[in-house]
DNA sequence: CATGAATGAGTTTTCATTCAT
DNA sequence: GATGAATGAAAACTCATTCAT
């Protein structure tokens, strides 16, 4: 039992500090050594842990994609979402996805590293496509209570996801205030309020 | 005179090659002699004609903008933009946006390679960000003849790109069919019909 | 504690390695890989052990100097300089300079060579000024025992080390018997002898 | 016969150019092409030329040895040492070498230079011993006018050259005022003086 | 004679991975 | 479990040399 704390505690270390070493190099530029430095650990270790470097990969994307899953829950389970009016609701989606997510630089940044590797990485890919349909279906079903037509509602998910990623993509090759974010957001979510 | 010529020919060749090889492997995972073999030439002759790994990259980056921009000014020249109704005008956009770019599966590939090129390295984030002001500015005057608020009609072409960019991305993580784009697209089309 | 002194007979190990090659082929031409042959190691320690092969001749210059100043303290160590007669102590200098320093062919190579690199590698010849000063000093402060002028000590000293070093260098380049070495040393070793 | 006189300006033309690189780099880190730009031509004239790199540098040290050889016979036109005192001629002696060789920077950097590389050359190492025999020599020669031992004039001229090329050497490591390069010199020649 | 395109051997360096202690 | 020494494959890049034009 403690054994097993320990394992997760260790792991999870790993986990983190490759998340710190992504906010300055690729994966494939960041070695072993460079975690284990920002692990505080030995290098030896990782391999103890994680069978290769890309077991490290694929154990980080599915830590990453639970975290903002969770994020999600929770910020969804201190609001009365049933109670709430159309615009409550559009207004509570969008604050949470634009502050936490689209203008999260940081993340932006590891997403955009991910896709990458999924590009090249089938198991990579699988997780990406998960969690995206995830976030699709999750999307669509809070839409669905407030629109008829469920198959609109799902496009409407897609579409809104499709624009939330290419913003993200902005904020990470266009300094801040150079684009005007903000407003296209603004504008963006006006539209949605209109459309639903 | 001819010299001229063989140093243009074998340039292009080699960003081609490269441009091959990255549709079965990340840049970084391709080296010199990978891009060599494709292009059916000794390696050393790439450092005969670039002074550096990077500097391919960075042509090669030029190339494909250069490539898609020469498209979109083709397929322009062929239409009467002048004459053409606000509704025309919009298909005609969406028609080549939705094929040469945003659902050309290789061509988002690559993009989504070199953003996250971009990332780390400031000269590909330098070409990322005028590509993209130079999309977004020429959206931006289309859209302007059909609109009179300049600043709204920016801000339109914002959210187009990125939802273009979004759906592109999709394109790269979501096999063909598993996902309505074709509606998703249409349905985005309408709204912007609307819209303007 | 065990390790300590792996790490440690493992850089020995690498450094007279080196000092082997260089018998062989100028610094330039030995390739890490040649070292580690001559050492008997995979050509990756020596990568573990020293972050560049300029970090390795760097570290070999130290040990080379050490070396020959621990034979020199060890030699004085031996005699009793306080009571000796000048006649003595000029004999017992000469004596250890002539065999151990300028006769050293082996030495006078090494030395060749790294004035050669000191003359583009401005760390190397910060070390060699480093060893030739304190040569000067230790030697001007021997002879002030036997002379009142400390300013002419210093020239003379000056002047030995030079003319040490010119024979040194003949011996890299005349086979030996060609030039009357000993006869030219013996003579030199008279006038001084005549001059303090 | 103007054929034989462009070849013979090319040549030179390179050999002046290697001259020039050697101020900056090593022989061995001096590339063809270097030694091309510095001389303004094709690299491929250099292989017209020469029928390799090594032939450039042997080339060159004749080139090189021949040209201050000049310069001593013409410094030695220009006085009547038939008809100077022994001071006189002293004077005249250490003027030129001090000057001209000795405390020539750029020569003394060129020679430690090639004696580095005629330890692993045989070639060179044959060049530098007919220089120095032939310097020793002639040396001895005029020496051999102010004194009667034959033997010990030559002894005399090895320890002088040994001598010079021992400040040499200083005047590479030792930024210049650092040591008392004049001083040394002057009391060397005071010596030379008093055993003559 | 001159040019510059092409070759290929060789260099330093990095790094995931293994394994004895 | 943890450590760090060792391995060896592979990378980018350099360069003397050759040779067709």
């Amino acid at each position: 039992m403690a054994r097993r704390k320990v394992q997760e505690k260790r792991r999870l270390q790993i986990l983190k500090a490759l998340d710190a070493c992504l906010q300055r190099k690729s994966f494939e530029k960041t070695s072993i050594k460079d975690i284990a430095r920002e692990a505080g650990v030995n290098h030896g270790v990782l391999h103890y842990y994680f069978k290769s470097k890309e077991e490290i990969l694929l154990n980080y994307i599915d830590y990453v994609i639970e975290d903002y899953r969770a994020q999600a829950r929770e910020w969804m389970g201190g609001r009365d979402l049933e109670h709430s009016t159309k615009r409550e609701f559009i207004d509570e989606v969008f604050a949470f996805v634009n502050n936490r997510i689209t203008l999260n630089k940081s993340l932006s940044r590891i997403f955009v590293e991910i896709w990458e590797i999924a590009l090249y990485n089938p198991a990579v890919r699988g997780k990406l496509r998960e969690a995206y349909t995830r976030w699709v279906e999750d999307l669509g079903e809070m839409i669905s209570r407030h629109i008829e037509d469920k198959a609109f509602a799902r496009n409407v998910s897609i579409a809104m996801v499709a624009f939330w990623e290419g913003m993200a993509l902005f904020s990470t090759v266009f300094p801040p205030g150079s684009l005007a974010v903000g407003d296209v957001l603004k504008g963006f979510q006006q539209r949605i309020v209109e459309i639903l």
